[in-house]
DNA sequence: TTGCTTGCAAAGCATTTGCAGGGTA
DNA sequence: TACCCTGCAAATGCTTTGCAAGCAA
């Protein structure tokens, strides 16, 4: 998926550098490899996932950095963040996302179900705009038992 | 709303003492404070304005029992928790509302915005169903920004 | 050189838990 | 009398923040 400005199609690293020169932000090396690695994921991860898949491929970048950088990067419009679950936020990248999709997460196991339903999606974004309401998320949630934890 | 139990209908008292008995819990003072406390409000909180209510009324309970009553009155089905942000729960007795509804919340100011939308709510009904999933928030969320903080 | 950034450790919140004393059936 | 419950304080887990040193433009 490409994002687009003024009409024009950008790449992901095209946004977040704009949305950087845009706020007088800096490109530093962390926020390359932050960007990077969630721009290669199609999953949703946590933080704390993050840090590790960074730590083992020997990169390393403080936690308080990717708190930082990941706030940026959804601010900037290249990642979601997506509440899915008890206490912690979860990151996906919209670079890979071909569509909108949102989520049934399981409050035991914390098994996620991903699906996309465009006609409820569609009313969705209508009843955004009667509300004067702009999602940040692209997706809904729905809590609730996944098949194992009934 | 009243709820049903073998095809007889049920107060939430009725409901919440008939789970007790039925896993072997007893019926406390702080347990009933807490259930009258849900059962005459419409709106969602956390458990801190549980507690700050309570308080205002004189009624002295710990910070980990409203926690743990809580957990008890979602189980039995009066009170759904919803996770509305950052990192907090609400709750949200099911007493009162006629009807299930879902939330618009500001990841921002906190704002939340209740909805109600039959088709898609129908359509969510069978999303779950396919996906052998059972919700217990009876309603999803949506993140982003309200008008006064895009 | 200026001012944004980083890493570290400490602080901040919401929530959970261990335990000893108290209450319900 | 048996358990179940409560309150307290400590612990936990995720996230944010203050600060001094470092780096990009």
């Amino acid at each position: 998926m490409r994002l687009s400005l003024h009409g024009k199609q950008m790449t992901v690293d095209q946004t977040f550098e704009y949305y950087l020169k845009r706020k007088s932000l800096k490109m530093t090396q962390e926020r390359k490899v932050i960007l990077d690695e969630m721009s290669g994921s199609d999953r949703h991860f946590g933080p704390e996932d993050l840090l590790i898949q960074l730590r083992e491929k020997g990169k390393r970048v403080s936690r308080a950095t990717v708190y930082r950088t990941l706030d940026l990067l959804v601010d900037s419009g290249v990642v979601k963040k997506v509440c899915l679950g008890p206490q912690q936020f979860y990151y996906e990248s919209l670079a890979k996302k071909e569509q909108r999709h949102s989520h049934l997460v399981c409050v035991k196991c914390g098994k996620i179900i991903e699906f996309s339903d465009q006609a409820t999606e569609e009313r969705l974004v209508r009843i955004c705009q009667e509300n004067q309401f702009e999602m940040t998320s692209r997706c809904f949630q729905v809590f609730g038992f996944c098949s194992k934890c009934k």
